[in-house]
DNA sequence: TTTTATGTTGACAGCGCTGGTACTTTTGAC
DNA sequence: GTCAAAAGTACCAGCGCTGTCAACATAAAA
């Protein structure tokens, strides 16, 4: 049976309400008497209860992190999670995970959660970052949240990189390599990083003068297979791209297969770039260029920002943490035409 | 505020411990009077505040999943957490995930987490899976459990696949497109997972009459960097093997890469082949024929093991699931020499 | 019919902690 | 030495639920 505040008590010799007033960080507590406590409580090896405490204190001490229910394979869940676990370490706080899938109703399976569990405060993910609705009901409950790379005024606390900044960069990259014919594999509708990333991808045309062309802008929808069948398109083209930048790094792998099935080497007779930097895109050959989200960083800005906002309530906050341009082999000067 | 048991009982006319019979699935409530009080939860959207509930019940209803910190992008992890989390929809239970790094006081780190988090099952992964210090602690605590792939007989439950098998149903797909000289580069000293698919990839020799070649198994630890270092080894031999098999995906997305360094084609000049079945095994092109580990599967069946012998504590279970192997298009028959 | 066994329900204490009130002791400033 | 503020104690209620056990209802057995 582990210890209790009672027995850390006795064992310093104080009352529980100051052993309490310790794990609670209540400054009142004089330097010296707090030392002797801090040392029963290492003899002890007690740690208080999770649920008594949450119970008595009408705090959980818990964040939780709703996310989509993630296709096969999300490093970005994963990383994002890995984040928000750093951002709890050496706190008094604990993250629970929780998928949704958007259904219609989620906003009752919310509340639903929440009078579970009663979280601290939540971090949401897109797409429910983006969910206007979901972010009101919220509001309406008053539990401090988080959004990750919401584009959503209403969000009080974001965290996200500048992805329309990210992809002009990376865009600008083709263009300084002497692309002029770049097509563009979009993300699905609907999501902000589909607008995000073609903006930029518009933006570095128009830095470096390039008329805009539409017809070399195809819908995928973030996955491989429309990584495929978006290269069918721009590669049948009569004037074909000499470059493709695919709206994230599936696509861009579904770039390189169908180059791969065409024997078009790449970077030779195609360069390719993707978004996101995920693993993938190292572990593929020829390593391919792309923008390194900063997953983990972002999970662990997020968790620490809504932390920070239980102690002091700030007005709103719109962090922005850097990104990286990994330039690998996929990419190069284009071949003689 | 969310509605309390108590606002329940009052709803449906009865007493705070009959809601309380319903919500615990205890038989004797009549069937009428249960509908009733199931009536009475979702008009009011009840749901139990799991801390009273775990306070005074003395049960969390949580399954603590112990994982080793994740490298990054572990999709092996993040599938494990899909699968368990799984598992729990539909019972009462829920999931805490916590990252474990193997240090010295492992054991006394666990013993805090549970202390604060009274979970009434744990999951290991490996390698805590394989910690037999660390199971004998956990039987000591007398806390079910249930690990994955643990090559432990300690461990009372267990699910897995055959690796070994697969492993060689893999190599033996090599051989019967034609191959004799397949190398093989071996996974980390020390986990399971490296001896059992080693020892898959020698009873695929044996079974095909091919004689073991000690230079031909070359040391990997799972990390892309030792499939180039394995491959530059194996490739640089006088007679170089027409085939290779790796350890797990990412090594061979290694040997990939060396082969692409090397202007070699594959399946042409190389078959290449994993273990696994990431998703970057699909992302690559060619496909990488692989093994696809049932991670999900292997999560959801774990957590569903170890919740079942919560409520009928059983003896030893091995579990095994099947798993898959995955023909690409990385594998084919050697070409002429 | 009464008795016994069994099924069904309720009253109440208490899980381990924190919040609050009322009170005592210590500390430091004057 | 006085006095106010700070630091600490003592005590109790109560967070929302479940366990225990007793009470009652019903059905089966005598």
């Amino acid at each position: 049976m582990p210890a209790r505040i009672e027995d850390v008590a006795a064992h310093a010799g104080v009352s529980t309400k100051t052993v309490s007033r310790v794990l609670n960080g209540v400054p009142s507590v004089r330097a010296k008497l707090r030392a002797r406590i801090e040392a029963s409580i290492r003899a002890l090896s007690y740690v208080p209860n999770a649920s008594a405490r949450s119970l008595a204190g009408n705090r959980s001490h818990l964040v939780a992190l709703l996310y989509d229910n993630p296709m096969a394979g999300s490093s970005y869940t994963m990383e994002l999670i890995v984040g928000v676990l750093q951002a709890c370490k050496g706190t008094p706080y604990n993250a629970v995970l929780h998928p949704f899938d958007a259904g219609e109703d989620l906003a009752a399976r919310i509340d639903g959660f929440v009078a579970q569990h009663r979280p601290d405060a939540l971090v949401l993910v897109p797409p429910h970052a983006n969910n206007a609705k979901l972010l009101q009901r919220l509001d309406e409950l008053d539990i401090p949240y988080s959004t990750i790379s919401s584009k959503l005024r209403q969000s009080r606390i974001d965290v996200g990189f500048d992805e329309r900044r990210a992809a002009a960069e990376i865009v600008g990259h083709l263009v300084s390599l002497g692309h002029r014919r770049i097509g563009h594999i979009a993300g699905l509708q609907g999501h902000g990083a589909r607008t995000w990333r073609l903006s930029g991808y518009r933006d570095a045309l128009r830095k470096a003068g390039v008329a805009y062309d539409e017809s070399l802008v195809v819908e995928g929808d973030f996955a491989f297979a429309s990584g495929v069948a978006g290269a069918r398109a721009l590669l049948d083209r009569r004037r074909p791209p000499t470059a493709i930048f695919a709206a994230n790094d599936d696509m861009a792998c579904g770039v390189m297969r169908e180059a791969y099935d065409r024997g078009l080497a790449i970077p030779a007779d195609l360069s390719v770039c993707g978004f996101d930097g995920t693993p993938v895109s190292q572990l593929i050959s020829p390593g391919l260029t792309t923008v390194h989200q900063p997953c983990r960083e972002l999970g662990c800005l997020a968790a620490e920002s809504v932390l920070r906002s239980i102690r002091d309530p700030a007005g709103p906050q719109q962090a922005r943490v850097p990104y990286q341009v990994l330039l690998r082999a996929s990419t190069a000067a284009p071949g003689k035409p």
